[in-house]
DNA sequence: CCGAATCCAGTGCGATACTG
DNA sequence: CAGTATCGCACTGGATTCGG
């Protein structure tokens, strides 16, 4: 999982950012720890369409890259908390700007989707 | 290639900044195109790793979210300019800042990657 | 020089089921 | 409560080929 077999290219910065929170969760995750929710089962009542399998594996991946820190205690029942590095804080303005531009279009981009479609869809799915 | 068979999850809005510039190459060809690249040529000159269609592909998505806009010259040999809209412009600083902060931990990240390789690469890449 | 069609491999991630 | 293993599908994007 955490081999790179095909060389990436890091031509711009934006590639490692996108290495780095460019999983489908990884921002939105980000976003919620830094908000204070610590505990892999609070993250997974907060995003319950992604099973905790996936959401181990994402924040295994950020913790991999120094973003966050996972604390585990010891007790029965097990608990686990993450916290944001203080190398993920700087990181914090970067995802914030992008969630706030995003945040600003995300109206116009639906209208924009099905309009479009209306002219490009061939397979509505299925 | 329009149509979306999966529902997309806009739990936050870099979601939907990653639906638009989450392509492999899509911004570092916006980075190319605000820097005055605007053939697709050139951009091809820039980016000669990636083929042609998979730039085409890339530019076709950026023009279809608006965010750049592509210009015909109906001439012998054909003339194809592109370049960024307003709504293109205006995510351009989110883009820097990205690929700012990116390029700041371009360094350390490839050593990580070295760092951690030794512990867990099982394939090096035939 | 510009673009589209077909084919195919690698990867991400979702479902389910199981362990401590 | 926390984490892992196996399986399988859909999507991106690469190679190649063909048309204006």
């Amino acid at each position: 999982m955490y081999e790179k077999k095909i060389p990436k290219d890091f031509s711009c910065g934006i590639s490692v950012l996108m290495e780095i929170i460019g999983g489908k969760w990884k921002s939105y995750l980000l976003f919620l720890i830094s908000t204070g929710v610590r505990r892999p089962s609070e993250l997974h009542r907060k995003v319950p369409t992604a099973t905790s399998r996936v959401l181990n594996l994402q924040l295994k991946e950020l913790e991999f890259h120094g973003i966050i820190c996972k604390e585990i205690y010891p007790e029965v029942p097990p608990h686990v908390e993450y916290s944001l590095t203080a190398f993920g804080k700087s990181l914090m303005p970067v995802i914030n700007a992008m969630d706030a531009w995003g945040s600003g279009y995300v109206g116009e981009f639906q209208q924009l989707m099905r309009q479009k479609s209306e002219l490009y869809v061939v397979e509505t799915g299925e």
